[in-house]
DNA sequence: GTTTAGCACTCATACCCGTCGAGTGCTAAA
DNA sequence: TTTAGCACTCGACGGGTATGAGTGCTAAAC
C-alpha cells in the first residue's frame, strides 16, 4: 500500500501535532497548522482513509485523531526528517561527556546517567560483551600487615579490584611471588575451567598453606562470574512522570517496576547490525510491561570488548527524530571518547 | 504534658490500625481491636482530647482519626516496642549480605540496593569520610605499548583505576620509575596542596617530556576532588508506589525528583552520635519535597573512613518499629562485612 | 470526480443534586 | 466517670443534564 502524497502530509501533521501537544487533534487544527490549501471536511476524509488502514485511531466517535503504533511506523520509516542538533545541543552533550565518564568501570552508570538527563527520559544502559571475558593480569598490592589489594584486569579491558583483610600477616614478597603465580596460572582461562583441581595444583605448586590462593581464586571466579552475566543501569525514573501518559500511576509503576529489575532490562531492545539507532514503538516491544511505551536504542563500540548499549524508555508519543538524534550523538561520542579520545587532553588520539 | 495510660493506648492503636489500613480509623475499631473494656463513646472523648492536644486530626467533622506527624513522634519516642525481627528476616539479610557485597568501590549502590530490597521503600546510601581523602598509594600497570592502568588506593580505603592509551611508547621499566616518583611526590597531599608548580616540579625531576606525568597527576586531582564530595545513591523508586500516599502522581513526582539528586540526597537526614537509627517524621524534614514522607537513617562504619549512611524513604505512615530494626540490622551487618568478615569464608576475622 | 458547506450525532467532561453511611459531638441518664 | 441515644456533617456514589469539540454523512459546488 503506498500512502498518496496528501494522505502522507496528514499522517506526519497528526504526528507531530500530536506529540507536541498530547491532546487528540482535530481536522480543523490540521488545516490550520500544516498549510494545506484544502477544507477541514476533505482532510476528515482522508482522516478516515487512514483510520481505515489502521494508521489512526478515535478513541470516540467524536473528539480528534491519535496516531497508532503503526501510524507511528511509517513515520518513522518513511515521513521523518532527520532531526539536525542544534549547537547548543552538541555542546551540551560534548561537555557532559567530557566532565562525567571518568573511570572504565563505571561507564555504564555514568552513559546511562549522561543519556537521561540529555534526553529527559528514563535510561538504561547494558553492557555487551560479544566473547567470554577472561582475566588477563593479576597485581596484588600490598597496604600493611594483614591487608592488601587484589587488581585484576579483564580482557573486556575493565579493571576490578577488591581490598582483603586477613589475620595472618601478609609479606610483601610473599604477595610478589603469589602475584607472578596468577599470572601464570589463571590468566587467559574461563570461569569453568577453575576447577578445585586447578586451585589445589597451584597452592601445591606455590608452597601455601595459608588460604591466600583460596580467597584469590575466590576473588577470579565471583568476577568472571559476575563479568559473564551483562551488568545493566538505570536511571532516570522520575522523568516517565513529565509525560502525561504516565499519569495512570499504575502504569508508570509497571513500567518502573519492569525497569529496575535487571531481568527485564536484559530483556529491551537491542540495536540491530546496521549501527544506527533503533526504534521500537509500543506493541512491537516484547515486555507486556512495555505494550504502550517506546524505546529507542544506540550502541557505542571502542572495540576491544568494550561496547554497550544506551537507550530510553517513554510514551509512545515520543519525539523520535529529536530522541533517536541526540542518542545516536551520545553514544558517538562515548564510542570516541571510551576509544581513546579522553586520554590525553589536547592531543587528538582518534584511532580505532 | 504526660498523657494517661488509656491515651496511650489509644494513640498507639489508633497509629497501628493506620499503618496497617491506610484508612482513617474510628472509635468503633479501635474498641473492637485493642481490647479496652469501654464503649466507642468513651474512646471517642479520649480521642477528642488527642486531638485537641495535636496528636491525631480528622480531615473532615466526620470519618475517623488520623496520627499527626507530632502523634507520630510520641509515638516513636514513647509508646513503641522494638520490633524483634523473625528469624526469616535475619537470615534473608544475611544471605543478601554475603551475596551482593563485593567491590569496594560499589558498596554505596550494592548497600542501597540492598536496603532498598529489603525494606521495600526506596532506599539512599551516602558514604560518610570524616578526613579529607588523601592517595595513599599509586601502582602504573603495563597493558601494552600503548595502554596502562592508573591504580590508586585512597585514605578512605577505595580503590580506583583509570585505563589510560596514549599514542606515544609506554615502556614496562619507565612506568616503574615514574610510580617509584609518584609514591614519593604525590602521596598523602590533599587535592589543594597539588599545585601546577608541584606537578612541574614532580615532571623535572623524572624528566619526563611526553606528558606522562601531567596525565597521571591529572587524573590524581580529579580522583581527589570526586572524593571530596561525598558519594551518594538512590535506588528503589518504584517502591513508593506501593504506598497509597503517592497515588498522587505530581507527590510522587517530586519526591522522586528530589531523591535522584545528588544534592537532595546530601541533604537529608543523617543518624547523630548515638549509633541507633534515626526516625524523621513528616515536617520534621528539612527539604519541603519531603514535609509530608517519612525517613529513616542508620549508619555502618568499619573503621578507618569506611563509613557511610543507609536509609529509606517512604509516607509518614510507615510501620517504624519494622523498618528501623531491619535498617539497624542491615547496617550492623554491613559494618562488620566491611571491617574483613567477608575476607576469608570460613574463618571468623571480627576485629576491630 | 473531487471538494466543500451544513447539519445531525456522539461522546468526554463538568456540574448539580439527592441518597447513603460511617463516624462524630453533645446531652442526659446510669 | 461512663454510657446510650440522637442529630449532624461530610465524602462517596450514582444519575441526570448542559456544554462543546469534532466527527460522518449528504447534497450542492467546482
Amino acid at each position: 500500500m503506498e500512502l498518496s502524497d496528501r494522505k502522507k502530509r496528514i499522517l506526519r501533521a497528526v504526528v507531530e501535532k500530536y506529540v507536541q501537544t498530547a491532546e487528540p487533534v482535530g481536522s480543523k487544527a490540521i488545516v490550520n497548522d500544516c498549510g494545506l490549501s484544502v477544507s477541514s471536511a476533505t482532510v476528515r476524509n482522508e482522516m478516515a482513509d487512514l483510520e481505515s488502514l489502521g494508521l489512526l485511531e478515535h478513541t470516540h466517535t467524536s473528539s480528534g485523531r491519535v496516531p497508532t503504533a503503526q501510524g507511528y511506523r511509517i513515520y518513522v520509516n518513511e515521513l521523518m526528517e532527520e532531526h539536525r542538533l542544534s549547537e547548543h545541543d552538541t555542546d551540551t552533550i560534548n561537555r557532559a561527556l567530557r566532565n562525567n565518564v571518568q573511570q572504565l568501570d563505571k561507564v555504564l552508570s555514568d552513559a546511562g546517567r549522561l543519556t537521561s538527563d540529555l534526553t529527559n527520559y528514563p535510561a538504561y544502559a547494558l553492557a555487551v560483551s560479544s566473547q567470554q571475558p577472561v582475566i588477563t593480569r593479576f597485581d596484588l598490592i600490598h597496604v600493611d600487615q594483614h591487608t592488601f589489594i587484589i587488581v585484576v584486569l579483564l580482557s573486556n579491558n575493565t579493571v576490578k579490584n577488591k581490598l582483603v583483610h586477613l589475620p595472618i600477616n601478609v609479606a610483601p614478597e610473599t604477595l610478589t611471588k603469589l602475584s607472578a603465580v596468577f599470572n601464570a596460572s589463571f590468566t587467559g582461562i574461563p570461569e569453568e575451567e577453575m576447577t578445585p583441581q586447578l586451585i589445589a595444583a597451584t597452592e601445591r605448586a606455590s608452597g601455601d598453606t595459608s588460604g591466600f590462593v583460596a580467597v584469590i581464586a575466590g576473588f577470579a571466579i565471583e568476577l568472571l562470574m559476575t563479568a559473564k552475566s551483562r551488568e545493566t543501569f538505570m536511571t532516570g525514573a522520575s522523568h516517565l512522570f513529565e509525560h502525561p501518559e504516565f499519569r495512570d500511576v499504575d502504569k508508570a509503576h509497571r513500567v518502573l517496576t519492569y525497569l529496575s529489575d535487571e531481568n527485564g532490562l536484559l530483556k529491551l531492545p537491542t540495536p540491530d547490525k546496521t549501527g544506527g539507532s533503533k526504534i521500537t514503538i509500543g506493541p512491537e516491544n516484547l515486555a507486556e510491561e512495555l505494550k504502550d511505551s517506546s524505546v529507542v536504542v544506540a550502541k557505542y563500540d571502542a572495540g576491544s570488548n568494550l561496547q554497550g548499549i544506551i537507550g530510553v524508555v517513554g510514551p509512545t508519543r515520543m519525539d523520535y527524530p529529536k530522541v533517536a538524534a541526540r542518542l545516536q550523538y551520545i553514544a558517538n561520542g562515548l564510542s570516541w571518547l571510551l576509544a581513546g579520545g579522553f586520554s590525553l587532553p589536547g592531543i587528538d588520539d582518534s584511532d580505532s
